[in-house]
RNA sequence: GCUCGGAUGGUGGAAUUGGUAGACACGCCGGACUUAAAAUCCUGUGGGCAUUUGCCCGUGCGGGUUCAAGUCCCGCUCCGAGUACCA
């Protein structure tokens, strides 16, 4: 007696996936290098943080994509580059550091070792051997050269790129500053007899008003919880972006990059990109470009001038009072002895005020007059002069002329303090609120009567500028980004200080590397981590001290995508050839979350590279795709108060309950696993249950972010194990389109399953041999697969990757009513859908007879219309637009033919009622519409 | 407040330039196999009325354009995201 074993039975997707998994690593099948005659295509996703965390299902969604895309551009006979890195410098490592003494670069590796074995199940295609991780000294070796060169750069406006530093003070050795046109905080003007007289103490302190990375006293948004600055994209709504700790404004020395002078240049910079409008728009309105004139008010008794900025000069009429910012250098020189105590006052209560105080207080109007007065520049008339923290220091010049008629602020705080309010436009009542559409005829104005407001503004811009009092001028909201950090894990500055002057470390030295620290706390004079380095702990000093602020996470992320172009060169940051071949990203997965920041910060560096000829494009991703949240679904047991029984969904309404989060993993298709419930915690051991009629307890759900508190996390590990690779990658993107967001929810899973078994069973028959016939392919086999190619290029050429998994199951089970085992048409099949589903593809490609992993070479297939012409078309026949019947026609009729056919055809008559058509249309192979 | 998305069966979603609304999948109903269950397979499945054939309604709401509207235009409602004293 012996039982026949059966081979290959049914599709066993672990035996599958471990050996591809294996053999992709040992043949670097994904290895890509630039000697190729092939053109080259870049996919790019944003490289995660690692967290100890891991990753959950959210996360994969948009490798997956990308993966995708990768290996259709391959089988499209594409170069491509498809690498994978770590963001590895950051706060939790550090906070954990802080917690349990552990270095942060431990804690870091562990979690990387982690991500990596997690990415590594879901089979992406990446090539490893070029990873790069922020936190290594041989990245961050560059990323501080790039620092160097920003150090050593000023903007010039007039040849509109970043220049060398040397070049500017040959400049002021000729000419001083007064021809120069450059992006700077420098206000006062010197000639080159005062340039050639100053200190090298003073001339560094201007020289640092041009660099593109300076160091300057700056109001910060200063974090006490964090012990940090936080960059203004790191503050939502007046706390921190990580923690949700309190955010104060406080004036220190600081790095900053002088992101401004790219300002217009990030704007056009956006026509050239393919991103989504959301993103585009979030980016324009973080640049805030405004265009006005500024202009000078004359301070009465003083010789003090103080200038606005106003994008409304048209209404110049209409000033009543100016405010002024409550840091605004002038208030204390102008302010009255009788208002004194009470401007210091006011000044006082503003600056403790946090940013976030200060956002809840927009209501609360507040000013205090200063007792002084300007001169309208016009008028003449004498107008109060007040400060008010609904003025910003930092936006404009901090002051502003109040036009309480067309600005609904200025408005406010007429009504508030009860100061006159002037109306300017010619038939418009201002008694409840101001006026701010620019369609009002101005009135009351002198030379501006009677214009429009557009040509008002031009007009009043020309008189400012013949009178010398200001000229027309374009403000940015965007403000330099704060570049040092107070903290420990991340990158140094490769910069020593001399007699307290900075200076930037040779080339030769670099990288600057993180010293030993007994503590990652700061010191008790609450200098930085850093400053704990003993002398010797650094791999290099030199001057009186080192920098000992470390840069922001946004350092490494504003310029990995070119480090993959060239990861293991010692000599450059990227070769320039290989910046040339690979060039921009031609397609970029991420969030939407880093608009303002990751986003903005990679092109303001990629800009400036191009600008000193290191690259040869000032945009570095061409094309851009957001993915989607993922949001965790919550399950909810709900527990009769003050019992242990737990009750159905159904019949909670019954009773006084409290729902409770339960773990996913406990419930199946909503119905909970009550053995394992009351085994998951002890209180829960002799919990009762009153359930649904059928015996089992149904859970309550709720959408909610994923996250671990709410027991509603899904791994992806768990997926892979239970269903595997292919399957997960091919759920997450039937799941719906990319970029929309979406809850996580198991219950269709089963279904994409299940097409990879009915996939394998057309290359088996019934006892699960391998059967596969070498005939040449039935008609309707063709046309199958041809229009499945068709939707397929379609589909993936919009990224649009769940309709392609559809194709795939449409496809599969035409064939399989078919009894199709046509090896020419499974090859051509399984080629496309490689991509898609990558294990079980290698694995069937072997059993179609080629060699493993030759499908990597293959050519996607091409689509080939005729396979798909038919003689006949079935006819939707509409009736006054509606459809009634169905008419088989052949595909040759012309549409005077296809008319007749309708109209002589029987059953068409019940619906014409003979009556004859008053018109009748036809679209040739698509519809008919006969209108009565 | 402003800007940008979105709203389609019980559920996720499809409909690419205006041309058969609901593809594909889940779930559910019924059936086959089985001692039974699971798995698998077959059938049905937008709602309502008729129950063979058929008819009416139907893509958030109200209008409009068109032979034809989920799709275009105007006006709303709701949901999501971003942003907010930016002069």
């Amino acid at each position: 007696m012996h039982t026949k074993i059966k081979v290959n039975m049914e599709y066993d997707f672990r035996v599958i996936e471990n050996k591809w998994r294996k053999f992709w690593a040992e043949n670097k099948t994904f290895k890509v290098t630039e000697e190729t005659q092939k053109p080259k295509y870049y996919v790019l996703d944003m490289f995660p943080y690692p967290s100890g965390a891991g990753l959950h299902v959210g996360h994969p969604l948009g490798y997956i994509a990308s993966d995708i895309y990768s290996r259709y551009k391959r089988l499209q006979g594409f170069n491509v580059l498809h690498p994978m890195g770590y963001d590895s410098f950051g706060l939790p490592a550090e906070q954990y550091a802080i917690q349990t003494g552990q270095h942060p670069s431990i804690t870091t590796e562990q979690n990387i070792a982690r991500y990596r074995e997690q990415m590594d199940k879901i089979g992406f295609s990446y090539d490893w051997d070029r990873e790069v991780r922020t936190s290594s000294p041989e990245y961050y070796k560059w990323t501080q050269w790039i620092f160097k060169q920003l150090f050593d750069c000023y903007y010039d406006n007039r040849t509109n790129k970043a220049e060398r530093i040397s070049q500017l003070v040959s400049e002021f050795q000729l000419n001083g500053n007064v021809q120069v046109n450059a992006c700077t905080d420098c206000e006062t003007n010197f000639t080159a007899e005062d340039w050639n007289s100053y200190s090298e103490q003073r001339k560094e302190e201007i020289l640092q008003e041009y660099r593109l990375a300076y160091l300057a006293d700056s109001w910060v948004n200063w974090c006490p919880a964090l012990g940090t600055v936080l960059a203004n994209d790191e503050v939502v709504n007046g706390v921190s972006e990580r923690g949700g700790h309190p955010v104060e404004q406080k004036l220190m020395r600081q790095w900053s990059m002088r992101i401004k002078a790219y300002a217009e240049r990030l704007l056009t910079g956006l026509e050239t990109v393919d991103w989504t409008d959301s993103i585009k728009d979030q980016q324009r309105n973080w640049i805030g470009k405004s265009q006005g004139c500024s202009l000078q008010f004359k301070i009465d008794e003083s010789n003090l001038q103080i200038e606005v900025f106003t994008t409304r000069p048209d209404t110049v009429y209409g000033v009543s009072f100016m405010v002024l910012a409550p840091e605004h250098p002038y208030v204390d020189q102008i302010t009255t002895a009788e208002y004194a105590t009470a401007i210091a006052d006011y000044k006082k209560a503003a600056s403790l005020k946090t940013e976030r105080d200060r956002q809840a207080d927009v209501k609360n109007i507040s000013g205090q007059f200063t007792g002084a007065f300007a001169v309208h520049p016009f008028s003449g008339e004498k107008v109060q002069i007040w400060i008010g923290d609904y003025v910003l220091a930092s936006y404009g010049t901090g002051a502003v002329m109040a036009v309480p008629c067309g600005d609904q602020r200025d408005y406010d705080f007429a009504k508030h303090f009860n100061l006159e309010i002037k109306n300017i436009f010619a038939s418009v009542d201002i008694s409840e609120a101001a006026y701010t559409e620019k369609d009002a005829v101005i009135a009351n104005s002198d030379f501006l009567n009677g214009l429009d407001a557009k040509s008002a503004i031009k007009k009043a811009i020309e008189t400012i500028e013949e009178k010398g009092l200001g000229k027309g001028k374009t403000n940015y909201r965007l403000r330099d980004a704060v570049f040092s950090r107070q903290r420990y894990w991340g990158e140094p500055f490769p910069v020593y200080y001399k007699n307290e002057l900075p200076y930037l470390v040779d080339d030769a030295n670099l990288p600057i590397e993180l010293p030993e620290v007994d503590k990652y706390l700061p010191t008790e004079d609450g200098e930085p981590p850093l400053a704990r380095a003993e002398k010797s702990a650094w791999n290099f000093s030199q001057g009186d001290r080192m920098e000992f602020n470390t840069m922001p996470g946004w350092a490494g992320s504003s310029w990995y995508f070119l480090r993959y172009m060239d990861p293991k060169n010692e000599i450059e940051f990227v070769s320039k050839e290989k910046a040339d071949y690979w060039n921009q990203v031609d397609l970029y997965i991420g969030g939407s979350e880093h608009a303002t920041g990751h986003l903005l910060y990679a092109r303001f560096w990629t800009k400036f590279l191009f600008d000193q000829g290191y690259i040869s494009f000032d945009e570095p991703f061409a094309k851009m795709i957001n993915q989607g949240m993922i949001l965790g679904r919550s399950s909810f047991v709900y527990r009769i108060k003050d019992s242990i029984k737990f009750v159905t969904l159904s019949k909670k309404k019954d009773f006084d309950v409290t729902p409770i989060h339960v773990d996913i993993s406990l419930v199946d298709n909503d119905k909970l696993d009550i053995e394992g419930f009351k085994a998951w915690r002890p209180e829960f051991s002799q919990a009762e249950f009153i359930c649904e009629e059928d015996g089992s307890y149904v859970c309550g759900t709720e959408v909610e972010k994923m996250s671990k508190s709410k027991y509603n996390v899904q791994t992806p590990d768990e997926l892979v194990d239970k269903f595997g690779a292919d399957t997960l990658r091919m759920y997450e993107m039937f799941l719906g389109p990319l970029e929309q967001s979406k809850p996580w929810d198991t219950k269709g899973i089963n279904g994409v399953h299940n097409f990879l078994r009915k996939l394998w069973r057309l290359f088996h028959d019934q006892e699960g041999n391998v059967f596969l016939v070498d005939e040449s392919p039935t008609k309707e086999a063709l046309k199958t697969l041809h229009k499945t190619i068709k939707k397929m290029t379609d589909d993936l050429d919009r990224f649009s990757f769940n309709t392609g998994v559809s194709n795939f199951m449409i496809c599969v089970n035409e064939l399989t009513d078919q009894k199709c085992h046509n090896k020419a048409i499974l090859s051509e099949l399984i080629i496309m859908l490689s991509p898609y589903a990558p294990h079980i593809c290698e694995e069937l490609w072997v059993k179609l007879g080629n060699d493993a992993g030759t499908i990597n070479e293959a050519r996607f297939p091409a689509f080939k219309e005729e396979y798909l012409v038919e003689a006949s078309v079935a006819y939707p026949i509409s009736f006054n637009g509606k459809m009634r019947m169905k008419l088989e026609l052949p595909t040759t009729y012309s549409a005077q033919e296809v008319e007749q056919a309708v109209l002589e055809n029987q059953d068409a008559q019940k619906w014409l009622e003979g009556k004859s058509p008053k018109k009748v249309i036809v679209v040739p192979g698509k519809i008919v519409n006969i209108v009565l």
